[in-house]
DNA sequence: CCAGAAAAAGAGCGAGCGTTCGCTTTTAAT
DNA sequence: ATTAAAAGCGAACGCTCGCTCTTTTTCTGG
């Protein structure tokens, strides 16, 4: 599996999944893997040549990065404290990542990369229950297995160059947009229901709350899998969509 | 209450309101009666003694601040920005302050008193119903019209002391609890229904959703007082307490 | 209108930032 | 074992930061 020949980088599919396990099995974007596709995606930022060595380097300063940065912010987070923390020294840093900035930049690309899969898979569904329920799990799953690159985006938006910000908005969009579609879809015409815009966004709010709140989570007494259910659960009752008959 | 013997600074209570306009005219913490609040509370951190002159320049330095951080972050607005966008130069801006960090800490208070407060009057409120209309009203309506604060807040709780920081999370959970009381008091028990705990996170994130995206919300095709019925209207979805007793 | 007090000004300070570059060490194909 | 290329290193650089302090201007009450 390791095993990479050469250049035969294929993103496997997040095919179907039904629990966070599933999904976790499935999911590509982790550990060397993750890496690797960052060192492709950017071989102009990076000047280091060799695969394995800049995959090392790149996985130390962006897990530092994620230690150092959600207590103090990025822009408070110095080369010399990242340099300390990853072990690298500040010629090392600079060969690996060219700038301080392209760390957030790269933490953008990958997060929109992650988001744009969980998209694309969703709309190759035809049926709208099942659509909406990828694009609801798929964003919840993703973001809890990469919390800290969407906790980062989040807050360091604003540490972007003002392009990279309007694509990390964008990317919030898309995702709106795409949830918003699929409701649509399912929901009751009728006035007493909610609009599809304001329950797609209330179903933004809810994911995006599990993975900006660690500290509210972290400990879990209550888990994604439960949290999904809730707010697919959530989203039926607005639309009028229940299962249980309910006035 | 307060304490305040001496003091002739009154905090005109949000008494009752229905509606944004009515919230509105209650609302104490607005121009000029704001940062004489923040004079008063912040003496020991400003240089300048008489009020007239505290007050001029803690809203210029608070209005250029909220100017210039959303789009690049706190850490990254120099004090020569600062100076810049306000008129003030170096020596004005630390008589008013005495350090940068203030800034932010300042916010932080205000926010606490404002949340303090709504969390305050409605707990007077024994009908559970109107006690939880006045929460999110509140909250929603008070985050509108200081949203710069509330943002700031949100996304530069990081720039704080660690005790600050502190601080900054409690508010929050402050103002889930009172919530979650008021919703477990009206929510329908049964096991298809949301556990409280989950409706009240839920309502929280809607109303953070409003005033952390402004530019989703500042052509406001969609008013708060609409937005502030359809939170209510889908918490009672969520608590099974339909019946359409919404007027 | 004046004199003492308060406020405003802004050049200057040391610290620490992101970044660079000449050098050493490691790697890997011969 | 040799050697050229790649990776790693860290002192040094120019710059900007938050902040201070002396000087100048403005305010204010008699």
């Amino acid at each position: 599996m390791k095993t990479n020949t050469s250049q035969s980088r294929q993103q496997p599919s997040l095919a179907v999944f039904s629990s966070y396990a599933d999904f976790k099995r499935g999911f590509a974007y982790k550990g060397e893997h993750l890496y690797a596709l960052v060192f492709n995606r950017n071989r102009d930022k990076i000047q280091i040549s060799k695969e394995k060595f800049a995959v090392r380097n790149l996985q130390r300063i962006f897990e530092a990065t994620f230690q150092l940065t959600p207590k103090i912010g990025f822009q408070a987070m110095s080369l010399r404290d990242l340099s300390t923390e990853t072990g690298l020294s500040m010629g090392g840093l600079y060969s690996s990542i060219s700038s301080k900035e392209n760390i957030a930049i790269i933490v953008k690309d990958v997060v929109s990369v992650v988001c744009e899969e969980i998209v694309e898979e969703s709309s190759k569904q035809q049926d709208p229950v099942i659509a909406l329920e990828m694009l609801v799990r798929g964003y919840l799953y993703a973001s809890t297995l990469m919390q800290h690159w969407f906790y980062f985006l989040y807050f360091e938006t604003r540490s972007l160059p003002p392009d990279d910000q309007e694509a990390s908005k964008n990317i919030e969009l898309v995702q709106v947009a795409a949830l918003e579609k699929r409701i649509s879809q399912l929901r009751r015409k009728s006035d007493s229901c909610h609009k599809s815009s304001f329950v797609a966004t209330m179903t933004l709010a809810l994911i995006q709350e599990r993975y900006l709140k660690p500290w509210k989570y972290h400990q879990a007494e209550q888990t994604v899998d439960d949290y999904a259910d809730k707010c697919l659960q959530l989203i039926d009752r607005a639309i009028c969509r229940d299962g249980n008959g309910m006035n």
